[in-house]
DNA sequence: TTTTGAGTTGTTCGA
DNA sequence: GTCGAACAACTCAAA
């Protein structure tokens, strides 16, 4: 008797999934693994939101598994330990998996790649989780891409997507029944329960996933150019962490997007279907973006990408006092106040405001891009070093594409804007909730009458601005001006 | 090799 | 209220 492995990693799904499919075709029994080893992610451990999720998207692929008579070996500890005495005992003569790209993964599978094939092992990898991997784009000289425009002109220029793999009809178990853990003995959900903020916000795993991405195209891509902007209402995809996970898969988003364009377009706003498809499409396209510039500068997590801004003068932070004011929602800035709370409460920020609440730490508070970055990764359910990496580099102006230094966002202007009604304020910041909307976004501005109809008491009920805009941004502008290169 | 146009998401000020 | 300019200079990618 003989096996075929399929190591599960971030491809939580059984549709669209090349290492299943290719399991599936060698005709042999198929066992499928996930190893739980996150000491081989390096620095860079899943954070507390991302676990949460990860147990849940396990249960859900066990259960879809199940239903097609396949168990899901569920197994701790050291990869390719692990690998190995499954292939022993269970004689399997081949392993599949989808790639990774992250530089602790990568190094990693080329590793056990290698052994395993000096063993005698048919080991295969395949591409799930990107429309192009990073090594197939190039510049005219043949280098990586660092602008995102030519970037994703390079990339519509191939041809389209190959249309996404069906489940395969036919998936064979084995006979004999292999020792597996249980979800829970992996120890992804935290001791103190604090996740029914995320657990009433989120429904990990394909099928959800599925229904997800079909809800988006229909009821929003339409609008999406626009809706993408409110942070109140729910006009974004919210696919980012089932894609992450590889619940769903980007070639399975271009299909639905393009399928919904040939309805949609067709009916009375077509510019607006063109338009919103269009965008849509251009963030899974930073997406893939995000994958090209991290898989060619692997310190890209932790090093700007500029090395001027290696001597940024970033402010002095004594038990990390401004960082924690920031992370708690509690700076007295009601826009930046409510996209931290509302990380903290569902594991997910509008990504409005995450260029908000970016731009207040690295250009207000003036502190380091890295320990956003950090944050963010231990609080998003959504959680992936590529885009993180490149958001938090964005925003500092330090990376790939970045922001000119001089853009220094106004929460002020940006809730009055983006938040015109003050909805996103009042539901996150209750506190400020009884005040009249044109006064939700900078409460220290009202009329004393005002605030105490509303009950707001600045420093008691809410706290006062911890800075001051106007003189934090000429103190960022004075920074910056420090790291330009001296003409 | 040199040149040229372009580059996600902004704010403020003054006319 | 609206509009254009200034906020710098640099880097990238392709012609």
């Amino acid at each position: 008797m003989s096996a075929v492995i399929c190591w599960f990693r971030r491809d939580l799904r059984l549709t669209d999934n090349p290492a299943l499919t290719a399991a599936a075709d060698t005709g042999l029994p198929i066992i499928p693994v996930y190893i739980h080893a996150p000491d081989e992610a390096g620095a860079w451990a899943p954070g507390a939101a991302s676990n949460w999720w990860l147990h849940h998207s396990l249960e859900q692929l066990k259960g879809a598994l199940a239903e097609r008579g396949l168990t899901l070996v569920i197994r701790q500890g050291d990869s390719l330990a692990t690998l190995t005495e499954l292939i022993t005992t269970a004689n399997a003569q081949a392993v599949h998996w989808n790639r990774l790209y992250e530089p602790a993964y990568t190094a990693r599978d080329t590793h056990i790649k290698q052994t395993l094939r000096t063993q005698g092992v048919d080991v295969q990898s395949h591409n799930a989780a990107l429309l192009h991997e990073p090594w197939t784009i190039k510049t005219g000289t043949g280098g990586d891409y660092k602008a995102f425009t030519p970037f994703w002109r390079a990339c519509r220029r191939l041809s389209d997507p190959a249309p996404p793999l069906p489940v395969p009809a036919s998936l064979n178990a084995v006979k004999t029944p292999l020792h597996s853990d249980s979800v829970n003995a992996l120890g992804l959900l935290p001791g103190r329960d604090w996740t029914d903020g995320l657990a009433a916000q989120w429904q990990p795993g394909e099928a959800s996933a599925q229904a997800q991405l079909q809800h988006f195209v229909q009821a929003a891509m339409g609008h999406y150019e626009q809706g993408r902007d409110w942070p109140s209402q729910a006009g974004t995809s919210r696919l980012s962490a089932h894609l992450h996970f590889g619940e769903i898969g980007p070639r399975q988003v271009w299909q639905a997007a393009q399928q919904q364009l040939a309805q949609g377009g067709a009916q009375d706003s077509q510019a607006d279907w063109v338009t919103g498809t269009d965008r849509f499409l251009s963030e899974i396209g930073w997406r893939e973006f995000a994958h090209h510039v991290l898989f060619h500068h692997p310190d890209f997590p932790d090093q700007p990408l500029n090395p001027r801004f290696a001597d940024f003068p970033w402010q002095a932070d004594p038990n990390d006092q401004l960082l924690r004011t920031w992370q708690q929602g509690q700076t007295g800035i009601p826009l930046v106040d409510a996209g931290m709370r509302e990380l903290y409460a569902t594991g997910w920020m509008h990504n409005r405001v995450r260029m908000v609440v970016g731009s207040f730490l690295v250009k207000n508070l003036r502190l380091p891009w890295q320990a956003g970055e950090a944050w963010f990764w231990d609080t998003l359910v959504d959680a992936d070093m590529a885009s993180n990496s490149l958001g938090w580099q964005w925003v500092a102006g330090s990376g790939a594409d970045a922001a000119p230094y001089f853009r220094v966002f106004n929460p002020v202007r940006q809730g009055e804007r983006f938040d015109a009604n003050g909805d996103y304020v009042a539901h996150w910041v209750p506190e400020l909730a009884g005040l009249p909307a044109k006064h939700r976004h900078a409460p220290w501005e009202a009329p004393t009458n005002i605030l105490s109809d509303a009950g707001v008491t600045l420093g008691v009920t809410y706290p006062q601005p911890m800075v001051d805009l106007k003189q934090s941004r000429q103190d960022a502008l004075a920074a910056f001006a420090q790291i330009k290169k001296p003409s």
